[in-house]
DNA sequence: TTGAAAGCGTTACCAC
DNA sequence: GTGGTAACGCTTTCAA
């Protein structure tokens, strides 16, 4: 591994003006850099990271975290994530300011990017709303030179360096194929969601319809929106309960479920039908031990929170880009035995 | 962050004394190293990973690794792990010494630890046999400071720093869950293992069992053991198809289950028994797809190749012991809807 | 047994 | 534009 003072020595300037070079500080001259950058190449000369991170350590980093979230349980293990993240990078100067804004509040969200801009961070990392406003405030973060990751929903058009994040289409696919495990031969299935203008949730429902299709005798009968609310969940699955009572097996494909899975205890004893869920929180694991729920597809939430700042630490510190731009965190299979 | 220097001031010594103690590099007086050892704690002084890790680099490391296998499947996955590991601890002068050795052969896992010790390593990543001389040369290795990380499979009463690896009877335990999910009412269940004197194996059928005896109507009928040997294994389920043609379900619970796939998909065409195995490859990546395999449970082998070394190299280079002594790899759940 | 000083590879700062 | 030098926090070496 060639040093910097090699480097120098080499190309017969001095440290600082390679320095300059490597880092694209500017305030050199066109001939002197275009030569030392064949130098550079030539000899394959990589930054010494480690003494990098040695002076970076004076700096204190802010890293801003923003979850569109408040009170969901689902966002407990994201945020533990991102305590991890901020105890490991603590030591080298990396600090956090973390925050959570209500689920679907443009206005809030964007007034807690200002704010942070405001008070001043690094990067950040957001859970964004996929919405126009919310876009053009991320491109004005950027042009600010300040790294964005995004994580648990992405955002299009905008130069975030990556997205970490679930894989919906296929947790909807896995949970078709848990579906059918399950229902040897015919059955008719509910899918419960969030809301159909939910990106995630839709593609979620798509991958779960479309891989159904491949099991004849497999049908999804009905759809039902409760839009992430309890009540609404407990109603329309007890009506649908009541309806025709034939429903074999349930897919609930987003949070608020525990209204609908109440229902559906209460309702028939004994004689539930199959029910896949997706992710994990305290009242889905009372129902995968009791078998109410046999099987939950979860998204790693701590992964979620942990790798974007972690990622983003790298970055200020050791000018480290991640290298893949969309990481989608594995979708991951529970049941009753994969607990405790 | 308070740091040495100042430390140094503070107690009135020179950098290279608080060195000394911090480091237990002896040649300081007992009084001395008391009163600094207390001033130490009373300001909570922790050395800085990174300036260490700077001047550290000097050195060069040599990382050894052995697994206890040749020509398994399994093990590319490790490999990877391991190789990946290399790759990123390279810059901070990390090498790796890696070598197979025959499964099951104490004499030659022994040649090659020796061969490792003798050519000079700073930390051992092995894959053990559990056997009494191995263990021996351990702790013989042990005491010649060189820290040692089990991995896949672990070994007693070492000082082994840490176990990363598969827990085994969880493994069995998640199998009969699926199963059990997949065979509605009553089944004959058959068992095919490696070995029952492994005692991975045998954990991973005991756990299979103790989950199978929760759900009456489940029954396991036969355990077949056919020593990592895809004939033995094609052999002995063909016998045992033939027998009495009433296995509803198979748990393959070790590897080699090529052969005993391979005899139940020309027995009975179309109408296939539910089988779960462990692990993953190309032939059961292919048994995933075609239905023949429902779901297979698998251990994370690429962890478990990087996180030893990786570890390990934490540990040279600052100093980091592993924060747990067991850590168990994911149970990962796959079925054909995870794969691509 | 202890201290002083050099050095690790980088960045920042101040002259020129 | 460019060079020289100090500094980051630690380990190592040599001298006392």
């Amino acid at each position: 591994m060639i040093t910097i003072k090699e480097l120098a020595k080499i190309a017969g300037v001095s440290r600082g003006t390679i320095d300059r070079v490597v880092n694209r500080r500017g305030r050199v001259d066109k001939s002197v850099e275009a030569r030392i950058s064949g130098i550079i190449d030539k000899y394959g000369y990589k930054p010494n990271k480690v003494a990098r991170a040695l002076v970076n350590q004076k700096k204190l980093y802010v890293i801003g975290a923003i979850s569109a979230s408040v009170n969901n349980v689902f966002f407990r293990d994201v945020v533990e994530g991102v305590r991890r993240a901020e105890a490991e990078m603590k030591e080298f100067g990396v600090s956090l300011r973390y925050r959570e804004v209500a689920k679907f509040s443009v206005p809030d969200q964007l007034a807690c990017i200002d704010e942070m801009l405001e008070e001043g961070i690094d990067a950040l990392a957001i859970n964004p709303i996929n919405d126009e406003a919310i876009r053009s405030r991320l491109k004005e973060v950027d042009r600010r030179n300040i790294p964005v990751i995004t994580f648990n929903s992405d955002i299009e058009g905008t130069d975030r360096l990556a997205y970490i994040g679930c894989d919906y289409r296929k947790t909807g696919r896995i949970a078709a194929g848990l579906v059918a495990v399950s229902c040897r031969e015919k059955a008719n299935i509910a899918v419960v969601i969030g809301s159909m203008k939910s990106l995630g949730h839709h593609l979620r429902m798509q991958g779960f319809c479309d891989e159904i299709k491949k099991y004849s005798g497999l049908k999804v009968e009905r759809v039902v929106e409760m839009y992430d609310d309890e009540s609404t969940s407990f109603e329309k699955v007890r009506e649908l309960l009541a309806e025709a009572g034939e429903v074999d097996a349930f897919f609930f494909a987003a949070g608020g479920k525990e209204g609908g899975l109440r229902a559906i205890r209460e309702s028939r004893e004994g004689n539930w039908p199959r029910i896949v869920t997706v992710d994990i929180d305290p009242f889905t694991t009372s129902c995968l031990r009791e078998g109410l729920v046999f099987a939950t597809v979860c998204q790693q939430p701590f992964v979620q929170g942990y790798e974007p700042v972690k990622q983003l630490a790298h970055c200020l510190l050791y000018g480290e880009k991640p290298e893949k731009a969309v990481q989608y965190t594995q979708a991951e299979i529970v049941i009753r035995q994969s607990i405790s």
